[in-house]
DNA sequence: ATTCATTATGTCATAAATGACATAACGATG
DNA sequence: CATCGTTATGTCATTTATGACATAATGAAT
């Protein structure tokens, strides 16, 4: 047996941010390009940019710094605040899981 | 902002124990009846019977001690083991709750 | 001005989870 | 041995979440 636990952040009761949203946002990041990253993930262009959209609505924030046209039709990079958002939600993320197996073990074996 | 969280136990990659079924093993244990239980709870019969069964197989265990007949026309009560099980799932998920909100503090304000 | 790969967005389809419906089986009680 | 409220279980419907499709807009580069 073991454990599992899903975790997110919430604003009025929506989702702000959550696992999805962190690994869409890396890859935005490594790629420079939200089309790129919705292929990388293995979802539709749409749906990626559906999440960016909401989180962006949920916080009241800008999270991509878009630009279109040119060589290669453009590009998605993130914003100051976007990375600072995904350096926390990471490192709180990790810190959660270890506290969550280590008192797992502690309360089932 | 805040935190969402939840945690559930698995065994073979399907759900053994969760925050709904806790909840229905606590109604069980106060009504007596597991058709008391889901009428408390808003729900069908056939779904909180279905969880039961659910969380029997992925255990390998009984949950439930039942009869039918008689004044009344019968009822379910706890076996030990799942009120161990139950008692040790609320200890655990108590804990955690308390661990998340401490350390979104720390990293979140 | 044309091109091109991107971002932007509305609408529709599909899948997965959840619950509802119907019906059988049970068995102590009277 | 008929009754009654419970447990037991298959099947069907509904809701909800997720992704797919289609199409427009953008704007630097050529």
């Amino acid at each position: 047996m073991k454990v599992i636990f899903k975790i997110w952040l919430e604003e009025n009761g929506v989702v702000a941010f959550s696992e999805g949203r962190k690994m869409l946002l890396e890859a935005i990041d490594r790629l420079g390009s939200l089309n790129a990253a919705s292929k990388e993930l293995g979802m539709s262009y749409r749906a990626a940019w559906g999440k960016v959209k909401a989180t962006e609505k949920a916080l009241g924030a800008k999270l991509l710094n878009v630009t279109t046209g040119g060589k290669g039709g453009g590009g998605a990079v993130l914003t100051q605040e976007a990375k600072e958002l995904l350096s926390k939600y990471k490192k709180y993320k990790k810190r959660i899981a270890i506290l969550t197996e280590k008192e797992f073990k502690r309360f089932f074996k």
